[in-house]
DNA sequence: TCCTTGACATTTT
DNA sequence: TAAAATGCCAAGG
């Protein structure tokens, strides 16, 4: 099932992170109405269609690593596109305290409502 | 059923 | 002390 109206409403939750911010895994599930369904967002993220656009890049751990391995070329390529939106990475580690998303009610509400 | 992926806790630097 | 890294556990496809 990987046409699935909870995977929609994951990657339009993820689609509303603004450049320049990152969020968890864990944090989009809530705010997607997934509460504790982290895993779904993570594996949703890898059933993305070629076709959407995803910022799947802007998508952390609940600490700020990546969810990549440093030595892999998504975890690069990761790096590179937050760094060109102004997220600092270091050690395929992101400042969750500077870069943190605080999404507004209202962003959260349109996933809930979708 | 097994494999992949994220969270949480603990330990190290 | 705080931040970062590693390991273990749980959930979903």
């Amino acid at each position: 099932m990987s046409y699935n109206p909870l995977y929609q409403r994951i990657w339009k939750t993820v689609n509303a992170i603004p450049v320049g911010y990152v969020s968890s895994y864990g944090k989009i599930a809530d705010f997607a109405g997934l509460p504790g369904k982290a895993r779904m967002v993570g594996k949703s993220l890898g059933y993305v269609p070629k076709e959407l656009q995803v910022n799947w890049h802007r998508v952390l751990r609940s600490n700020g690593q990546l969810a990549f391995p440093k030595g892999s070329e998504l975890a690069l390529k990761q790096t590179g596109l937050l760094q060109e939106e102004g997220v600092a990475v270091l050690n395929n580690r992101v400042r969750m305290k500077e870069f943190e998303w605080h999404p507004d009610l209202a962003t959260m509400l349109q996933g809930f409502e979708y």
